[in-house]
DNA sequence: CTCACGTGTGAATAATCGTTCAAACATCGT
DNA sequence: ACGATGTTTGAACGATTATTCACACGTGAG
């Protein structure tokens, strides 16, 4: 992981990690959610990460079913992208899938991706502009 | 793009790209998000999905405001990682920075963030397992 | 059966991203 | 002024990731 993974001693002793409070660190650090759940949100978050497999969700939002020839067409992308694309989804419950003969017809799992996407929406509305660095 | 990025005739053509509901296509696609949008999300999003970064901001979310020796320990990583993260999420209005003297202590900018994760939490308590693939 | 079609998959390429190291910068103490 | 300290930065490396191509699978039509 890094150098030096363990609690520092209590007085800032400084060498490759100097500490200016160490009660709050030690106190932060224990309230800090478990690796794992950090690695699942992280995970989450990072199927959200991509453009492609956005427009996707988005069109599943809106067009609630469809097969994957179509959701390619709707998110101009390959079909391939999007079966790709709805693989990763699909391992990780974003979406369901039913399939009837040679069709499979996709649609969303449940309706916190919409929440999640409302929300960074309405974050985005009120304070967004161009990045900057101080 | 792609190979072919606008409508296609709305009686199926099947050569590259098959529609199964032409209509609901043109419709879908009318309905998504600008490309802005879209980068935007994927961006914030993106923000979110590296374990380092999410523990930076639990960690302000519990501290309230640090400095980036006491973040860097309480998150366990090295000053130098925990300082190119900070910019990221600094350039992205993520955080925000006060400066006294040689220190710098952060802050998360606004509360979306908060809520974000939490939403993303209750999201996996309710139907996370493992991966699966049908 | 044979062919066309919608979909799924694997491998290879390119692009992106995170981490580390080394050094620079600004500030404080002596 | 000098050195120590907290922070920032740039470049290089390794790792992860997206995209494409080509082909395989199963299904329905003739």
């Amino acid at each position: 992981m890094n150098n030096r993974s363990n609690i520092v001693s209590l007085s800032a002793d400084a060498c490759s990690s100097p500490v200016v409070d160490a009660h709050r660190v030690a106190d932060v650090r224990q309230a800090l959610p478990s690796e794992q759940m950090i690695q699942d949100l992280a995970q989450i978050f990072g199927l959200l990460s991509d453009p492609g497999r956005l427009r996707l969700i988005s069109a599943l939002l809106e067009g609630g079913e469809m097969c994957v020839c179509d959701l390619a067409a709707a998110t101009g992308q390959s079909m391939s992208a999007a079966s790709h694309a709805l693989r990763l989804l699909r391992a990780n419950r974003v979406v369901k899938v039913r399939r009837t003969g040679r069709m499979a017809y996709y649609r969303l799992a449940d309706s916190h991706v919409r929440m999640l996407i409302d929300l960074t929406i309405a974050h985005l509305g009120h304070d967004e502009g161009d990045p900057h660095d101080d």
